[in-house]
DNA sequence: GCTAAATAGTTTGTGCGCAAAATAATGCGT
DNA sequence: ACGCATTATTTTGCGCACAAACTATTTAGC
């Protein structure tokens, strides 16, 4: 049998990015509530945790290319959730923090974790595997640097 | 402690997305001397396996939404690799067959899935697990229709 | 046989995802 | 103090990802 290396089923890649594309798609109308895109929510995520950071400080946690951050801060500014100010100290850099509204949408977005729990099938032992091996993945790639 | 559901910590898609698209750009120096991107790879190793299908087969199979595939066989078109021919039967559908051009890649392709491999430090049993909980993720997510 | 529904594929518009280049401000060496 | 590397963020350009609307063809109902 040749090629077995080259078959598409053999391709973890393949099976974790259809994952995440279809999981994002079961998000989708869950976040419509709260009229965020996935990107834009765990950027709220972050921030809900704490604000008053720069961007720097979320292109860590949220993992998003500072490229990427950019637009899609604009776009929650636009909606009046976040305020981005020169920081004082090193006018380089940007500090975000959440608006009244942008705080306020929390309440919204509490239920959003349950309802999406009830539509993926899996058990609590499967999850917390799946998400452990995605973080080991990531650190192993992310670390060879 | 409270919106613990909240916390970016606590979401499995995060950890998945952010995974993911880590894997694809480890992939991306890779694939760079086939002059593809990981969605067009995806594209071939299916064509490379079966041909002379029809889109929809490479709907199936390659778990890609229908708007997103035109563009990129559009792409693999202009780049030789394949051909689109209309289906004398039913001329709603169109055949791709990959030219010898197309043919020719797999062998320079052959590389790939090894140098991945040396790049992401998981162990054999933890990239199946990852795999086959992806798997069923991704099957049970789309099962739900 | 004609109409209505279904199917295959394309188009359009918005929002990432990211490499590379640009911009701007800070820090460092001497 | 002066230039130069560094750091933080933005911009640009291309390629997905996908919902929704659209086109073209085939199938089904009657």
């Amino acid at each position: 049998m040749s090629r077995n290396k080259l078959k598409l089923e053999n391709q973890i890649c393949h099976s974790l990015y259809s994952a995440t594309n279809a999981l994002i798609r079961v998000y989708r109308p869950l976040l419509e509530k709260v009229d965020l895109t996935y990107p834009q929510y765990l950027v709220m995520l972050a921030l809900w945790q704490e604000d008053q950071v720069m961007i720097k400080n979320l292109v860590e946690r949220t993992r998003f290319d500072a490229g990427t951050l950019t637009p899609i801060l604009k776009r929650l500014q636009t909606k009046g959730l976040i305020d981005l100010v020169k920081s004082a100290e090193d006018s380089r850099q940007k500090e975000v923090t959440v608006t009244e509204a942008g705080r306020a949408l929390a309440d919204v977005a509490e239920s959003i974790p349950d309802a999406l729990t009830c539509q993926i099938d899996l058990t609590l032992e499967e999850a917390v595997a799946l998400k452990q091996l995605s973080e080991k993945l990531y650190h192993t790639i992310t670390s060879v640097n």
